[in-house]
DNA sequence: CGAATACTTGATTACCTTCAATACGCGTGG
DNA sequence: CCACGCGTATTGAAGGTAATCAAGTATTCG
């Protein structure tokens, strides 16, 4: 649980505030939502262990996927500075949450105002992935862009400590997929048929296998240094203050 | 120019202390960058008149436009915090655009945090953008999407005045419209004509004229409470400050 | 073990893209 | 002033990608 510390290069004193704030844990289980759409938040949920992902439904009942939310990933921040959800964050796999009040998070920026930064950080890396996904759900087609979610989510979980080289484990169903690659979950398995049949990857059991990442990125034109950020105090910031 | 004031419910003084920072003036021809992809940036620009698009460019030479900025938006506080632009930002009109030095933004925050909060707000903004975008690409057919689109224009416009209720200026190309939304020109083409045939809207002369706005926003699906934010003031932060 | 959920496969249809060619609008320069 | 050229808009035809419909199989879970 000290996946706080990914949370982005903070200093000792500043980590120390953080370990001191009280933290509400729960857990919440598989297809229920941990944010309602629409909501006013009072408190801001972390995920520790499992998968969530924040959603839309339209009204005719389809649903677009924005993003996946892994462990160490602030779900709902936004509710921090705004006052309704635009979205909502659906749990995919049983998650631990750590929930943390919205008045503990401003005494803290008081005193810590780079804890503030490292969340605005937080939210300006979601909206880094939004336009990848905007750019991979606008302009590649089927094959390419699944491609580049597998590539994005093996990135990410290796990031974490979740995923390794040949293999990681990624509990989304095809169905999942189709909502997060604007797809028909039976396109979807045709595709990842191909992907199959071409030797790029397997999708199995919630477990994807990489035979061939050059061939999976070159494909999906997916960018290596993607979501690979400097540390806040290398970077202007550190000069700055 | 004093678009500032819509930068999102500031108290006098800090929007006194806004007035005296120091901020280089410029403009940029049309069809050129504000800002290009990969840079780091050592000021945020403000736009004061004109259009521009957030963007970026596939190998294949293909364009995703991720967001249209209109003036009074900032085009890059990714920057501030990040250290590479992962977009590039080009001009779609001359822009007349204000620049503001990172450093003396960071003296601000340190005096006036609340100003800091604002531009967060901002980017928050931004990422409920990202998403109305995304369930737009992702699940929505042409027809929607570019009826989509123009609601949302729209709605922006009419908050900075500049948009009536049946008419606006929208300074875009079909191309530019194909590229935001994720079409080919041609089918932009085709479906503004159905647009028109439907009595909804006609887009000539990049000039949009609204025809039957309760008919175009159910057929895109638009919620009228889009970005219709709650002033900061008014909401938690004001409590749990 | 039975029901529900997830996955697979085939056939058909529709949406949208690509290619190709033409027309329009506008500023430049002859 | 008109010709020219360039970017933008328009239109038609052909083809491909992906959606929908329909049915059947495999898995998971209570």
């Amino acid at each position: 649980m000290r996946k706080f510390e990914q949370l982005g290069s903070l200093s000792e004193p500043e980590m120390q505030a953080l370990w001191k704030a009280p933290v509400r844990f729960g857990h919440v289980r598989a297809h229920e939502d941990i944010v309602s759409e629409g909501q006013g938040l009072s408190e801001s949920s972390l995920i520790l262990d499992g998968f969530a992902c924040r959603y839309k439904l339209l009204p005719g009942g389809m649903r677009q996927i924005m993003s996946f939310q892994i462990p160490g990933d602030f779900c709902d921040l936004q509710g921090l500075v705004l006052t309704a959800m635009d979205y909502a964050v659906g749990a995919l796999t049983r998650c631990h949450v750590a929930f943390l009040s919205h008045q503990s998070l401003f005494q803290l920026f008081e005193t810590h105002p780079r804890i503030a930064q490292a969340l605005w950080k937080e939210t300006l890396v979601d909206g880094m992935i939004h336009r990848e996904w905007l750019e991979n759900i606008g302009r590649r087609p089927a094959y390419a862009r699944i491609a580049h979610l597998l590539c994005e989510m093996r990135s990410r979980l290796k990031a974490i400590g979740l995923a390794q080289d040949r293999q990681f484990e990624l509990p989304l169903t095809q169905t999942d997929i189709g909502d997060a690659t604007g797809l028909s979950m039976i396109h979807v398995n045709r595709t990842l048929r191909k992907l199959r049949a071409d030797g790029l990857i397997t999708f199995h059991a919630n477990v994807v296998t990489v035979h061939d990442w050059k061939r999976l990125q070159s494909t999906a034109g997916f960018d290596p240094s993607y979501l690979q950020l400097q540390p806040i105090g290398s970077g202007k910031i550190g000069r700055a203050r």
